[in-house]
DNA sequence: TAAGGTTACGGCGATCGTAACGATC
DNA sequence: GATCGTTACGATCGCCGTAACCTTA
């Protein structure tokens, strides 16, 4: 057994037990890559594939089983190098921050610019996607942060740490109805709401208000970014419910902003990062600054 | 990096950072060794021992970070081999338990029986010690179960069962004073008393019950095993304070056994192995083996 | 016939062993 | 001088790459 056959079968995985592009992957020939795990099978005494003729086309039982190691060992090989190379030189590196549209336009400009002064020599590199996906990038080890509101607290493989509690809020034109007087979940309801696409942004809090009333909300359009909404309940289309951070005093003076934090329950945002998983010097402060972050921000709404 | 220089970081811890003995364990000579060594330091860039001369003594803490993930790869390698050498054939192998004097004599017969009628490809070695010797032997993986009364719950790397709840009982010579009439911790402290030795099979409880109320033991006698115990009671030297279940009505019966359940607090038998480590089938079985037999014992006492 | 996998064989390099040397007690 | 570790060098064995071959969609 050595390490490169157990690199063999996560890329393996990686590549739908395809021998071919797992070589390619691991810059050798197929005819080697073929080889080496015949070697490893005949080492354990038993096939770690089910096979179809000559292809691969399934872990047996045991294959499964041997798996879970196969990842501990990847997990702890990588770490290996990592803490290294944070030994070595803790001020340069990379960190991959995968985050949704409403953290990276309202949240997390000050906590970077404050992690770049600090770390001028760290490159970032930021993906916007949906819940689902940052969770899928942190899996794949595509992202070493992610930060959001939603989803996170079901995988058990991430550690997860509150960031900042937040509420949202009704943004509707000067003079509409709305603009005015006491708001219920009742009279919301009579209106054409346009808020966050499902699964984004504290839509599920939403969509849990809504529900434990027994009221139907009529969703004209969903978005996944705070900007499309305000742009449409500025042409009128209906009522914006959003992030309360999301609403930017300074360029949004058209737009009336309502509390809510009596109707729908607070949504939370969260740091997550895969557990067992090694986090550079770097990372691991830029955490504490987006906790620090969070903490004022959290104030200031 | 490979599994060759990993397995070179464990054993060297195990024979105190000495190259030469670590060449001997592992079967090559000892240059072999220290170039295995420089390759893997020169690799991740930093020393992972300090040096006084040519000598290792110690770990820098880059080395002692980097040795958890080392501990990490070298239980997964072995869970694999494990694993596979289980599925090729779960009726054979070797289990190693390691136990103390009470439980070897008083409760494992029956579970260790039926177990070798299920398993008898499996040899079984059964290690007699100290508690905080078997928790040693769990560590160096010279053990695979180790079954007892004390220390196991404070070690956060094992997997603790509890197994079954017993109490302590008073045996005295025939026409003893205490072998008539309400005991009493008051009554039983005139007495010279003679029970286990510190940190074996329950004698933290007995400790507890007299600390609690103020009273002084007057412990003649502290031995490893109870046949000790009763082997002096029966001179006369004293009282005998045992686990209940040491009481053999076929041979003791010129011994007069008390139930002290009101006096001292109840005792529990665990069943302690490694996390992370995985246990063949067959020790898998012994465990319910033994669990349904600590049911028994419990329901019979 | 293209794509995926296996088998055979030669060459190269990593790693070992021998051996001589250096340091420390 | 005994113990422990390093360095130099030749030999070996493991692993890769090339290439021919097999199988299935």
């Amino acid at each position: 057994m050595n390490l490169s056959q157990i690199e063999l079968l996560r890329v393996l995985q990686e590549t739908n037990l395809n021998l071919s592009r797992a070589a390619e992957k691991m810059h050798i020939v197929q005819s080697a890559v073929s080889r080496q795990l015949q070697l490893f099978e005949a080492e354990l005494g038993s096939p770690l594939f089910e096979r179809q003729g000559k292809k691969l086309i399934g872990l047996t039982a045991l294959g499964l089983r041997i798996m879970e190691e196969v990842a501990t060992i990847n997990r702890a090989k990588n770490n290996i190098q990592m803490i290294a190379a944070d030994y070595l030189d803790s001020n340069h590196g990379i960190l991959h921050i995968a985050t949704t549209h409403t953290q990276a336009k309202y949240f997390l400009p000050v906590p970077i610019r404050r992690f770049r002064e600090k770390y001028p020599g760290v490159r970032i590199y930021m993906v916007q996607a949906s819940p689902e996906q940052l969770i899928d990038q942190l899996h794949a080890r595509k992202a070493d942060i992610a930060i959001c509101t939603e989803k996170v607290d079901e995988f058990a493989d991430l550690v997860v740490e509150h960031c900042y509690e937040w509420h949202h809020a009704l943004v509707v034109p000067q003079q509409h109805p709305l603009s005015v007087g006491e708001i219920s979940l009742e009279r919301l309801a009579e209106f054409s709401v346009l808020t966050y696409s499902f699964g984004y942004t504290g839509r599920s809090t939403i969509e849990r208000a809504f529900k434990d009333t027994g009221l139907k909300l009529d969703i004209t359009l969903a978005a996944a970014d705070t900007d499309v909404i305000k742009t449409y309940v500025r042409l009128g289309m209906g009522v914006g419910l959003i992030a309360r951070m999301a609403y930017d005093a300074s360029v949004d003076q058209d737009l009336v902003v309502r509390d809510l934090t009596h109707l729908i329950p607070s949504s939370i945002t969260k740091i997550a990062y895969l557990k067992h998983n090694y986090l550079p010097l770097y990372s691991q402060h830029f955490i504490t600054e987006l906790l620090l972050a969070g903490n004022a921000f959290q104030c200031k709404a």
